[in-house]
DNA sequence: CCTACCGATCGGTAGG
DNA sequence: CCTACCGATCGGTAGG
């Protein structure tokens, strides 16, 4: 929203075919989609900066020169992807209560077409659990942003007075189920991701609805 | 099994104080408990035969002496847990029907006392996922049987006739809350492992029952 | 189980 | 955005 704006900020840059600024968006771009296939496909320890400059077509030190640091180009990776997933839920209308729970498998389904980008979280998610992880703050932040978000969507299809406890339970497994079964799905493809994500959803609202026997 | 008999293959050694086949296999324990250690903080790729080595207490030709290669020593790591695992397991009886059920809410909470194992296990099961990872062949066959022996004990609970894609799917929706739990609770120590696993488990089976509305 | 060493790779910087 | 280079680290081997 605030980098790709259309007015060049000198006059005199615009005798140039491409604007400059533009180019350089351009060429972002193709740095951030060549270092998520990258960190994707090794992780980011082993998914070198050398690789994904010559994936986007320049050297290592391009790609210093557009993102400054290898920890600053995974930073900027996330939240470009991140970006992008919510430009699609806003397009979309930002679904809420059973609507939203919908719209999570919809993504699973989503998943099952690309698979590069679905290798590039789980890795990384996992990945940044380890020492000093330049990935640790993003995703503790977005796990903490997508339970309160699933939880209030639990909350529209649960019992009135449900505690936040149970609703914060049932929005961790939710998103639990969804990453778990990706790595399962990453080694064997037979796993059927929406089935196990649907049975898990509605089983999780019987749950909260006091409709399911213990144990 | 095999390798810890008590016998030393020639009577000659018999005049040491320790037998060298003890000395050798107590010093290969104490190398996989550093291993797991490294493996766990790093994970497979950044964590350092040097730093095993070091944690050992020898250098780290000493570690390629005894297991040959970085790639032997990862196997050998994971096979080890394994095997403490399953010696686990049939100390108390290997559980069947809904006694696996509920041994694996056990699990789930004595894993709230063992982070470090918790995750190496995490970090590792990812990144097995990335290109011509050593642990591959590894963690795709474990995932295949425990969706077996869970989908075998939810068999028990479910109604006969329940198609064995249902029966699977549930087993793998388990095996994946699990896993992705432990990912969110190394980010946040407040996520509620047991609770999650449990509200997942008594859904599934009401989703299995029938006794879930669908979506 | 060690010393000593190898080739390879890496992230980052200088300077243009 | 490149050439050229740096120090650091790594897995593995030789040879004992």
């Amino acid at each position: 929203m605030s980098s790709f704006s259309p007015e060049p900020r000198v006059a005199a840059a615009a005798d140039r075919v491409q604007k400059p600024q533009a180019r350089t968006a351009e060429t972002r771009r193709r740095i951030l989609s060549a270092a998520t296939t990258v960190f994707g496909a090794k992780g980011y320890n082993k998914g070198s900066l050398i690789e994904i400059a010559e994936l986007a077509g320049m050297t290592h030190a391009g790609v210093l020169h557009h993102f400054g640091s290898k920890d600053n180009l995974l930073i900027a990776v996330l939240e470009y992807r991140d970006d992008e997933d919510v430009a699609h839920l806003e397009r979309h209308q930002a679904p809420t209560g059973d609507e939203l729970l919908r719209h999570m498998l919809g993504t699973v389904r989503l998943n099952l077409t690309r698979a590069g980008l679905v290798q590039a979280y789980a890795v990384l998610s996992a990945e940044s659990v380890t020492d000093s992880h330049p990935a640790a703050a993003f995703f503790r932040s977005r796990f903490d942003g997508l339970r309160r978000m699933i939880a209030d969507a639990y909350a529209t299809v649960a019992p009135e007075g449900t505690t936040e406890e149970r609703l914060l339970a049932a929005a961790s497994a939710t998103i639990a189920v969804m990453d778990g079964l990706q790595v399962q799905w990453l080694h064997d493809e037979t796993v059927d991701m929406p089935e196990a994500v649907e049975a898990t959803i509605v089983g999780l609202i019987a749950w909260l609805r006091g409709a399911a026997q213990p144990l």
